[in-house]
DNA sequence: ATCAAAGTAGACCGATCTGTCTACTTTTAG
DNA sequence: CTAAAAGTAGACAGATCGGTCTACTTTGAT
């Protein structure tokens, strides 16, 4: 059993849960098992830890959405294909996603609002992979370049809207809802 | 100077900028140049502070909102301009709303997750009062009800989204784009 | 003028925070 | 077999946390 994984597990866990700073170190010591030296010993400090705990949230949430757009015809079917996996994933549907508690990434941005700060700017750029992710089922549909711009910053701004709807409002029918505007978008 | 709204105005400030977690009584005492016993007069401890600053940002934010739709044609032209106003809040153009640190609401909720705490129940209810304002707008430029709440549901998922990447990504684009996509809807 | 309410400064409390360190044990690779 | 690496438990340090309290001063309404 690696340590580091278990530590940035747990961590990842409780933060997510419950915020970074209402969480401690040792918190995270006791719910893991593992030593406070053995902690020290992978991360220089609890800020490596919780870049540690953004960076296996975001190969676990990319890993996820890559596999629950394989097998899809690529383009519209694919982009509507996100929603469902976040309709089911604010149900908890599904077990390859932990628990829905929001967006680990806005919320962590939200404690680091300070753009410049490292662990801010991490998360942007998990939106950014994410908005890859997306290109090119967008260039599928998209006639143009402006079309193709419109509709990928549209998929984008939906997305962000559902997942925080949903978790601000405990609107469980903000995917479905974006699901449907997105339809609308697309049938233009 | 009344010492309670000045203990809320500052508490909010830090609150905003730097997180609720983040920022300790001592803090909030020391820039608001306020002694202990006269907080622990007004607030039976943080948590009602926090209330208090949610309030005030709530009473603020609609307030501002109302002013920016005040004197504009009630319908499509308000809606757009909602997104006018949002890109002057993110640019901070505008003097009557402070400066851009995200949505409060949404930050707060990200620290308190869970959707039974009274303070995340109060950041949901702002989002309801909000989605409130615009509802007669909606109103004028829906065809039936079910457009109705479909379009209403495009607003508020675009808003979210929108406020979410400009503060996340530092996307000071994302109202444009988001009013941009609304347009678009309205047009068909 | 008086008296209660609201304010001041700041010592103090127990708890918790991040992080260091000692002393010892287990694991693992050559 | 052995030595380095990685692990254990937990005491400890200094700072800060939310919150209480004493002793005193200012303010404002009657």
């Amino acid at each position: 059993m690696d340590k580091r994984e278990q530590l940035v597990r747990v961590a990842f866990d409780l933060f997510y849960r419950e915020g970074v700073h209402a969480v401690g170190i040792n918190r995270v010591l006791a719910e893991s098992g593992v030593a406070k030296k053995t902690l020290y010993h992978h991360f220089p400090g609890k800020d490596d830890l919780l870049a540690a705990t953004v960076g296996y949230r975001d190969a676990l949430f990319v890993g996820w959405l890559q596999e629950r757009l394989r097998g899809i015809p690529a383009g519209r079917d694919a982009l509507l294909a996100l929603f469902d996996a976040l309709d089911d994933w604010f149900h908890g549907r599904d077990d390859r996603i932990l628990p829905f508690h929001g967006c680990y990434f806005i919320n962590v941005s939200a404690e680091y609002g300070d753009p410049t700060h490292p662990v801010h700017i991490q998360c942007a750029r998990h939106k950014t992979a994410v908005r890859a992710i997306l290109e090119p089922h967008v260039e599928k549909v998209a006639s143009s370049d402006i079309e193709r711009e419109a509709l990928l910053d549209a998929v984008c701004l939906l997305k962000e809207g559902a997942i925080v709807r949903a978790h601000v409002e405990s609107n469980g029918d903000a995917a479905r809802e974006a699901r449907q505007i997105l339809a609308r978008l697309m049938a233009v």
